[in-house]
DNA sequence: CGAGGTCTTGAAGACGATCAACAAACGTGG
DNA sequence: CCACGTTTGTTGATCGTCTTCAAGACCTCG
């Protein structure tokens, strides 16, 4: 069940055994969510955190006049929530963008494990800290980049995630979410997606159909993007 | 020389004399830096977090193309890359926005006090997380907010910032950044800010003269903003 | 007193929003 | 298996926000 997620976990630094078992045994689950379900509520204070296994899930933030905006992505093998443990109440929700598998941790048994094992939890500040580098870089693609740009991004990011945890390769990968959806993640309409995807697919750089993703030309993709994988830190880095 | 950064952290949990003392021993400094000088540079590896003691710094991103963002902004008390003990390469610079003032602390120290100090570990750790959570709010800010409301909520949230910490109060506090860096900051032009700050002028909710700050209405200035202050986590929250 | 940075203003144009309508795909029940 | 309603994708037209370029005014500090 915590297998992606050790996988990620250790692109960064070995996990001894005796973390990987206690993980392992605070970890319950796998359960079902629905396509669109809230995950974890906006607002709430969840005394769980929640670990995604399959699917894909999105950081969402509700604002008053009603628009949605989401704050990041979430693949599996990722601790969705786990911020929630030490900050407790939700700054945002975490949604299903399709049909989800999770698991859960309580936060009574985090405190317990981060107690006893400083260098588990080394490793998991280190994953949220991922998450904050994945956020910068979410803030310079809205301030800086053209909605292609953005796209491109978010195409290159996504994939080098996936791959990390064996869930894309050969350029291929799987991108469950409508075009509205992706409006909430690079903070342009939906209309202007449509029209954005058509004209990355006009480039010839990808193949983008349904929720199906095929990068063509890794090298002018990236150009396009501005992407430099190192703030994703899948390369050792010993904590 | 901790002061302000004590200050922050018991707003959300104590921090018993052990841990204080720990961090004490450990802080080297104070160094002063000048206007406009990288603190930490960008893609460096530096063996050591800095904390900000007084002044404004911001983390900043330079494109490829030449254009810049900075993805948060520091005020006194912050440990300005307290993520680098983990995360080693910068992805981003921090640059000093006016005169600050400086301290440091190397990462071995740090191992050596997070191995033996769980609860200052998570208080740590928190403080991160905050960092985190302030992102995603920019990223909310850059995505589905005009560049009026990006504005106002800058001001809000910089405010209650530096309340925390009594570096401001009455609705006053000082924000020394050109027109040009809060371009960088808002993901605008420079004419962009200019013209969004005479509207907000116009508004009568706030004074904005060169570097001082006056918020005369505050309910009407969270509200332009959408402002929540949740998000900063300054309340009590025991790790 | 002069020089460089910062602020301010105007005009033209690009990028993306909004509104409206229709087409295509999907899921559900008959 | 088809009919239907719903969601998702596509297109056109118009409008507003923000960018860019250019120039002039204002500071501030040597």
């Amino acid at each position: 069940m915590l297998e992606l997620f050790f996988r990620k976990l250790e692109a960064r630094d070995s996990l001894p055994r005796e973390e990987r078992e206690v993980l392992r045994e605070i970890v319950r689950g796998p359960r079902q969510v629905a396509a669109g379900a809230e995950i974890v509520r906006q607002g709430s204070d969840p005394g769980e955190s929640t670990l995604l296994l399959a699917g894909l899930a999105g950081r969402s933030v509700t604002l008053p006049n009603g628009t949605r905006q989401f704050t990041s992505l979430n693949i599996p093998g990722d601790f969705v929530d786990l911020h929630s443990f030490l900050l407790r109440r939700m700054d945002h929700g975490i949604v299903a963008l399709g049909p989800c598998s999770i698991a859960k941790c309580s936060h009574a048994s985090l405190r317990e494990a981060t107690s006893r094992y400083p260098h588990l939890t080394r490793s998991l500040w280190l994953d949220t800290l991922v998450d904050g580098a994945i956020h910068r870089q979410w803030v310079v693609s809205m301030g800086r980049r053209d909605t292609l740009g953005r796209l491109a991004h978010l195409a290159c990011e996504h994939y080098v995630r996936l791959e990390a945890v064996g869930l894309a390769a050969a350029g291929r990968f799987d991108f469950p979410a409508s075009q509205a959806q992706i409006g909430d993640v690079l903070g342009v309409s939906t209309v202007h997606v449509n029209r954005t995807l058509q004209e990355l697919r006009a480039s010839g750089v990808v193949t983008w159909e349904r929720s199906q993703v095929t990068i063509h030309d890794w090298n002018r993709l990236a150009g396009m993007a501005g992407f430099d994988p190192g703030y994703l830190q899948l390369a050792p880095t010993p904590v």
